[in-house]
DNA sequence: ACAGCAACGCTAGCAGTGCTAGGGTTTTGT
DNA sequence: ACAAAACCCTAGCACTGCTAGCGTTGCTGT
């Protein structure tokens, strides 16, 4: 019984190893350097067993994203109750939204425009990805008026998203991201 | 003299079927299954001669990115000169917009999310894609009030974009889509 | 008209990808 | 101590984008 749970700990060590080599790859030379080779010479150990733990490599990603559902909504939230007023927490929950993108832009391709299906399937994602959104619904509650809060914090959301993606792949130019923002909160504060 | 500009149109004539080619297969199963291979075996020419024409695959899908910016503008026109009033212009506008990107998805995806360098770079690109931001600013321009034109049309952009991938990546359900829409005009308009 | 040349497009192959079958080696339980 | 089972590695498959080198074809200048 012993034997066999140190062996589980190992294993579980060995798992959260892939995954923070995943991650740290994927942030320091984006997601097109992380390779099964390279992620097995990294945690020191052939391709296989990569594929005794994750399904894929699809899965190794959707594993880094659960993480950056965690961080994103602590980083959110962190934002929000902070804030003085409600007019400046959704300002400040916006803020915090594109700058985690900016900062850590392979996370939040993970999250949001690459592993399509995994995380949203699986169990524990759900949670984090709906306490980031329950912080953004919080912010955006007390302008959501008569609109259905729901449809109000995805439309919010999804603005928080264009603007991220567009500016991220050269469509929208860096210098004038502020403005944007600004115009963003401005209307759908007003 | 003749025989030259002979050739010169069957090359031309040849690149054409290659970006038709491209963009069918991209349409009918989407662009993992546009290969050189594919390409070169749907135009009955070999490999190489892809490259004949294309720096690489990236070109190629930069090529059909074009066209995409072309009809998006015609669609964009078509549905801001049709409208009765400024305020349904938008409307109709938006609608559009998102209409083009579900119906066409994979077109939609060589302009915006995969292609990076390439479409903005380039000489004719600019035109067709200035095409279709001055009609999203002509009809944001009614709306615009005192904020910068340019930044409102870009963030207004944004929540278009921002609807239409989290949407097609399964992040937003489709049975709500209008609803969101209508809160992003709405918001965009007061 | 014809020799020579240049353009052309093919076959074959490279380096890389994600993923897997099979066999040894080590560790385990009896 | 020995059979058995868990484990992990080597080697390889099918595929990707892309390219070197060659043979053929058709044009060109004399």
């Amino acid at each position: 019984m012993s034997t066999q749970t140190r062996r589980e700990r190992e294993r579980a060590e060995r798992e959260r190893a892939i995954v923070a080599a995943a991650r740290d790859l994927a942030l320091a030379e984006g997601w097109d350097a992380v390779t099964t080779r390279r992620l097995a010479a990294e945690i020191e150990y052939s391709q296989p067993v990569l594929y005794s733990h994750f399904k894929g490599k699809d899965a190794i990603m959707a594993a880094v994203a659960v993480e950056g559902f965690a961080e994103l909504a602590t980083a959110l939230a962190a934002a929000r109750t902070s804030a003085a007023d409600p007019r400046q927490a959704i300002a400040d929950v916006a803020e915090a939204y594109t700058t985690f993108a900016e900062q850590r832009p392979a996370l939040y391709d993970a999250m949001f425009t690459l592993a399509v299906d995994l995380p949203f399937a699986s169990q524990d994602v759900p949670t984090d990805l709906a306490r980031g959104f329950a912080e953004l619904a919080d912010a955006v509650r007390p302008i959501a008026g008569d609109d259905d809060l729901e449809a109000v914090t995805e439309t919010f959301w999804s603005g928080l998203h264009g603007l991220v993606t567009l500016m991220r792949s050269g469509r929208l130019r860096r210098a004038d991201h502020d403005r944007r923002l600004a115009v963003l909160v401005n209307r759908f504060s007003r």
